[in-house]
DNA sequence: TGTCGTAGGGTTGTAGGACAAATTTGATTG
DNA sequence: CAATCAAATTTGTCCTACAACCCTACGACA
């Protein structure tokens, strides 16, 4: 056990704080099977030891892990690896995300969720609502400076259309899985080739924005599920099943 | 702001440990608006002279909200509060699952996801999905003892719906929803009068899975939202617009 | 006067020790 | 053999100290 966290312990770049790197640590022996739930694990003195680091950096670590559910801690007995059906949050794994494959993924979540964000958009939106979403779209094809401010507008744009829904879950979970994807590609590096696109971009959005100002939820829902297909399209993703969803809706319509 | 904390500090329950009671108090802070993101949080040494706790305790608070994303710690400078958009987790505020009203949305996301987890399924699912659907369908019809195997049963079905998606953010996100939703009915105790609805329970299932066999991913998806739906309205929650969701799929039916 | 460098105080990061509280284990005793 | 109690183990909390770093303000120099 020493010997697998101090090889791991190598692994590392010194870059971020010491606690995040050993609460990372433990993460992986918990997702690789490494430590099972039910397992206990090391006590404190003995990570804090075979680290080479003090006891206080590993209860922050612990801290971290037992803030998501991950393990808990009982005074006396030691910290146990919990069920993964007990967490508490969501995080993803940005390694997961790295890949192509990884983004079809929560590309088809994104279509899913925001595209039945963008129906009851379409039924529950007030004038307000419009407005901003109005002002976001502006926004985007007024600035030229693609690189900052366009996507900036962009993701305004879906998050508002996500609070007209009117419900705080929607808004919470698209506002996460969208700056996910952002974060990706930002990191990844893919949006090169997209400047020109610019104007195709801008005109997915008014088809949505217009359905939501008609008050239309199907419209709406399939304008947004064919947008996000789009665009992750336009990315490289491939789509197992041409996307079903926006087929249907368009078949339907 | 000193006097905020220490107001709040009054209201909470001596339960669950320092720390996260702590990181509780500031992340409402966070939340209520009264620290906004690009403010400083006052630094360890007030925060824990005016809670009358040791620093330690204040830095596995905070340690916990920079694992979040909700707060970035800068070495010299402070700790400051992070915009909205860079949350790294997603982590739901047990407080608001507590009343009927803040069920209803989680209910609602639920039905959104869920329904469309059971329109996938039904295309992709393969005959191992299918078995194991089904055996946890027989758990909970087997069973007599409803309070515990019936609603772990019932979890499993719905889990193995979610995977039978062959999508792994949908499959995470569903079991993360089923499962705030499992605790706060627990906490609330809303498990009273459920018990005499077991047949029309199953029978709900029952219709899912036929759906799944037959491979219907239209017929799925409505069984799928109608039977949460129902599962809400069971438990006391009031949908502000009768499920659309549902009435729309059985007139298009 | 303006600009640069530096010194100082303040803040977070890490280390290490001490004791309390709780649990587990094992030994002792009836 | 069973119950009880004591000791060791482990987490929880507190304290002090210092290093690393940030920010500001003051002063030296051009």
């Amino acid at each position: 056990m020493a010997d697998t966290i101090n090889n791991l312990s190598r692994k590392l770049a010194p870059a971020q704080p010491l606690p995040s790197r050993v609460a990372s640590i433990l993460s992986q022996e918990i997702s690789s099977g490494r430590l099972k739930p039910g397992d206990r694990l090391p006590t404190e003195h003995q990570i804090a030891e075979s680290l080479g680091i003090s006891r206080n950096v590993v209860r922050e670590a612990i801290a971290q892990l037992r803030a998501d559910g991950l393990v808990r801690a009982r005074q006396g007995a030691g910290a146990f690896v919990m069920a993964p059906e007990e967490r508490l949050a969501i995080r993803l794994d940005p390694t997961d995300l790295e890949n192509i494959q990884g983004m079809e993924g929560l590309f088809e979540l994104r279509a899913l969720l925001e595209g039945e964000a963008a129906r009851l958009a379409a039924m529950r939106r007030t004038d307000d609502d419009l407005a901003e979403i109005s002002a976001a779209l502006e926004d985007m094809r007024g600035d030229e400076k693609w690189s900052e401010g366009s996507i900036e507008a962009d993701l305004v744009f879906h998050r508002a259309i996500a609070r007209a829904t009117g419900n705080a879950y929607i808004h919470t979970f698209v506002c996460f899985i969208c700056d996910q994807i952002r974060r990706s590609i930002h990191m990844a590096r893919y949006a090169n080739q997209i400047e020109q696109l610019v104007e195709v971009n801008v005109g997915e959005h008014v088809v949505i924005l217009d359905a939501l100002k008609a008050g239309d939820p199907e419209a709406a829902r399939v304008a947004m599920v064919n947008h996000i297909t789009e665009a992750g399209r336009r990315i490289g993703v491939i789509f197992r099943n041409e996307q079903s969803n926006a087929a249907e809706g368009i078949a339907a319509s």
